[in-house]
This record gives C-alpha cells, structure tokens and sequence, in this order.
RNA sequence: GGGGCGUUAGCUCAGAGGUAGAGCAUUCGGCUUUUAACCGACUGGUCGUAGGUUCGAUCCCUACACGCCCCA
C-alpha cells in the first residue's frame, strides 16, 4: 500500500490520540442532522435564533476548515447535508481549539452549541462543545474538482459518496424507485417473496449461467439467470400476485448496459393479460416519475421524455415496416425473404432460424435504437417467446411485449403459457436449439411442466430491468453510475 | 474478442528526446464572520509495469496491466 507523507502525518497525530485516551470514543449522540436544522430554522433571523437559545449536537465528516488565528468556521457534512461551526478559542475547554487546529479535513467531528446566523446568513452552531470522534489517516479529493477519475469512483464508492452530491443523490433515487415498486405493488395487493439465486438448472431466460459449485453436496449449482419459473410456481401454489424484486447473473460481457449481476423486478398476476400490464406498467412509471422527480418529465442524455402520457404501442412488423421503407411487408413472414433481407442489411443467419427469429434479428438491429420516445412494442415472434401464451388469432405471433425508452428495452412482458403440452413443446424445441450450439437455449424443466399440469390460472407477467431505469430517472449515462459496486477487474495491491 | 483513447504529486491537470511543472491539499508563520477564506514561506514524484531503440527515454517502439468509449 502506498503510505505517503500525507498519511504518515495523520498516522502520527493519531498515534498522539490513542497517548492521551480513547482515540476511537464511541459516546458521542447527537440530537439533530444539517438537514433538518436548515429546514426547521430556515425563516429564523440572527435576532431570533439568539433570543431562542437553541442548542443542538451535531456530528459529521469535516468537509470544509478556514481558521482564522483564535477563531474558525467549519463545514460539518452528515447524510442530511452540511452544518456550519463556529469556534472560538475562548469560548471552548481549555486546549481544545488549539486541539483542532490540528485536525485535517475529513476527520469525524462533533460539536455542540447554540444556533445562530453569520453575517452572510448561514445558520450556524458556535460551539462551546467539540470532539474528535475518528480521525481520518486518508487525505480526500480536493474540494473544487471532486473526484473525476471513474475507476477510482467505482473502485472506492465511499470517496465518491463522500465528495460527490450527485452521486449520492443516484443512490437516493436508487432507493426511492425500489420503494415506489413496493409500495405500487402493496398497494395493488401483490405479495413480495424470495427465491433461489442458487439453482440446479437455471431457467427463465435465454442466456448463459454462473456456475459454482456445493461442497457438502458435492454438486453443481448455477446462479440464477431469472426467478420466472419459480414465481409461476407460486401462481401455481394460489399466490396469484407475486413479485420479487432481486438480483439476476448472466455471464456476458460489462458495458454501458450491463454488468453480470443486474436487478429486475419481476411481478405475476392472474386473470389478466399483458394488455393489463401494459396499462399498469404506465401507470407505475407515470407515479413514479412523479415521486421521484417530482415530474413526469424525464431529461435523458440531452432528450426529454413525458412519463405522463399514454405510450406509443406498435407490432413488431409494424416496427419493421417503420424502420425499413423498402422492406416488402407482403413478405414479413416468408422465411427466404427474411434471410435474403437479413444478409443484405448485413446481419448474420444460422440455418436454424425460423421466421420469428429472423423477424427479430432485423427489428434489434434497425428498430430497437431508434425507438426514442416511450414505446411498447407487441406482438412477439412465438418462436423466440418460449414461456409466453400463443395469439389466440394468429399462433405465429405470442402475446407479448417490449417496452423500449431512448432506444433501450426497460421492460418485457407476456401472457403466460400455461399450457403445459404447449409449454412442453416450446421446452423441446428450446433443447433442440441447445444442442444445434445456442448456448444461450433452455433446458427442459420436468418439474416446471408437472407444475402446470396441476394447472396455472390464465395469468400475465412482466420484467422491468431496474438499473436500466434508474439509468433514466438518474441521467446517468453508464450501468456502472447507478450500481454502488459495479463489477471490476481485481485491484493490484503491490 | 476487435479498434480507438487514456494512466505524470494525495486530488485536478499542463509538459517536452537532455536532471519534472501549476493550482488545491499538506507543513510552518499570521489573522475572531469565513464559506474555492485570505496573506507569507516551504515541502511533495520509481512520470502504470516490463523490455527495446538511443550517448541519454517520463517522452519513440513492443508487450502486458488497469480504465474509458465504440464495435461484435
């Protein structure tokens, strides 16, 4: 580790502290945040606050320290936001200012006094109590620059949190999305589970799984790639409104848009279809964004977006009409022209690939970006649909849908099938694909089938990609800036 | 996996084939209404790592590590 003379400094007056007592005292309570005393003494005058004799404990990190010979102000930052101190020497127990003056900027101080406000108006302890509760061997950023350098804010979140507002304030709204989904979600009468991140056969999901392995049972284990089926087993068991809101792991590469371990909010509900949860899917980001950001205007990456309003919905093919003009749509099905179109638009093709997953390959490469505004997209291919409920009008399409933003799927949902020899058939063909060398490919889950069997009740669901959302509601233009720890190489310590 | 860019003081950044620079922070001195406090003095570096070219490399070349962006 580097131990430079900055730290050895602090490393010396610590080793001052632990000579003369407790250097990590732990007896310290304080009765009020920065944030509050802002807020309740916002309209009080010097006159008034003096009058009132207020006396607060606060205690934070110091963030800011301009002495000026026998006196000092001091900016105290806690969760809330800022307090300022006022020391004077002769006003505090002998010894102690010039204590202080020792101390470094990002030390854990606490102080206790009187409110009042300063000539420039900022409310103010003046302190007639103060104390070094953890000293800080680590200088921080400097004040007027921050932290710029990003691997060092992903690698040391806590430095970033301490320096930066914005950061925190992702966090903040992090935590207020989840909220929201609960209590939308309570509010609608759906219950909240758990379950397993450590499966035998991961399913759900068309992807590639972690594997790990169990000691004491000798066995392998995969992390889960979805809780889909499991929650379906639950509509199953007479849950009949369920959600999880947890972490999924798929091992694909890191990007802008993904990091292996990412959280979505999965919720079923019986006796509706996905037509319902198109409306509430609506409804939860219209309140949401209304909560959160206090409008339903959401500013992305220099685009604006109204969560207010009803969101466009158009098919697939007509998505495909849309975003390719010379595309001959009496043809949108006919399998040699969706190859003969896949190579000239220069996408490639497996011998493998019928009609739906072609449709599919040339709507992700020419519709998925340039869908901008809120839009859901319906009526999926059955054949890269393998859990979703057939049309009952037109088979070769499921009753499904996407919802994109800024040209990014946030949401999915579907019908659910529950017809298990239907379901069965789609398990097959998925272990078909598998062994034609899509990795990504399904296994066919007997017990998911038996499930079925005992009957699931005509039920919808739908998958909302919650970083992917926070991204938004955050205007962060990277996956990494709304998780706290995002995935990164090992550091070399040397 | 491929391409591009980056890595210099604790932080933010300049720099040029010839012994390394600024601001802030630190240290010391001054200052009882500052808030990017101010004034004065000083200090701080294996220039990401390892090789190569060269009389001489932090700079040029190669590989590697880590990061960022784009593509698959």
């Amino acid at each position: 580790m580097d131990e430079n003379k900055l730290i050895a400094e602090r490393r010396g007056k610590l080793d001052a502290l632990r000579e003369t007592g407790n250097a990590y005292p732990n007896d310290f309570r304080r009765n009020a945040l920065a944030g509050q005393l802002h807020q309740t003494f916002e309209k009080h005058e010097d006159e008034l606050l003096r009058e009132e004799h207020i006396n607060v404990s606060v205690s934070g990190r110091m963030m800011r320290k301009n002495v000026m010979g026998k006196a000092s102000f001091v900016g105290l930052q806690d969760r809330s936001g800022v307090i300022q101190l006022r020391l004077e020497r002769d006003r505090l127990p002998e010894g102690i200012y010039q204590a202080f003056k020792k101390w470094d900027v990002g030390d854990i101080v606490a102080a206790s006094g009187e409110l009042f406000r300063t000539n420039k108006g900022e409310l103010t302890v003046l302190a007639d109590e103060l104390r070094l509760l953890t000293k800080s061997l680590r200088p921080l950023p400097e004040k007027w620059h921050g932290l710029s350098d990003q691997e060092t804010r992903y690698r040391q979140r806590y430095v970033d949190l301490i320096i930066s507002e914005t950061s925190r304030r992702v966090f903040e709204v992090r935590s207020q999305v989840t909220t929201y989904m609960r209590s939308f979600l309570e509010a609608a009468d759906f219950l909240e589970v758990e379950t397993p991140m450590l499966q035998t056969m991961p399913g759900g999901a068309n992807a590639r799984p972690f594997k790990t392995h169990h000691n004491a049972l000798d066995m392998q284990l995969y992390l889960r790639i979805a809780p889909e089926l499991n929650l379906k087993r639950l509509i199953v068991g007479g849950f009949d409104r369920v959600y999880e809101i947890n972490r999924n792991f798929r091992n694909e590469g890191v990007s802008t848009q993904h990091n292996p371990e990412f959280t979505m909010l999965e919720a079923y509900r019986a006796y509706a279809d996905y037509r319902d949860w198109m409306d509430m899917t609506e409804a939860m980001l219209h309140g949401m964004s209304e909560a959160v950001l206090g409008t339903t205007i959401v500013s992305y990456q220099g685009e604006e977006f109204d969560f207010g309003k009803p969101f466009r919905r158009m098919t697939v093919e007509e998505a495909i009409q849309t975003y390719n003009p010379e595309f001959d749509m009496s043809k949108v099905r006919d399998r040699d022209y969706l190859v003969a179109y896949c190579e000239k638009i220069g996408v490639p093709v497996q011998d493998n690939y019928g009609a739906g997953k072609l449709q599919i390959e040339i709507f992700d490469a020419t519709g998925e970006k340039n869908l901008r505004e809120p839009t859901f997209i319906t009526q999926y291919p059955t054949e890269v649909s393998p859990l979703s409920r057939k049309n009952d009008d037109d088979p070769f399409v499921a009753d499904r849908f996407e919802f994109f933003v800024a040209g990014r799927e946030i949401a999915n949902g579907f019908s659910e099938l529950n017809d298990p020899e239907d379901q069965a058939a789609r398990f097959r063909a998925q272990v078909e694909n598998k062994a034609a060398g899509d990795d990504e490919a399904m296994a066919y889950d007997h017990d998911y089938i038996r499930a079925l069997e005992y009957g699931m009740p005509p039920t919808t669901g739908i998958g909302i990609g919650v970083d992917r959302l926070v991204m938004l509601l955050t205007d962060s233009a990277s996956i990494r800036d709304v998780l706290l720890f995002p995935h990164m190489r090992p550091e070399v310590f040397d």
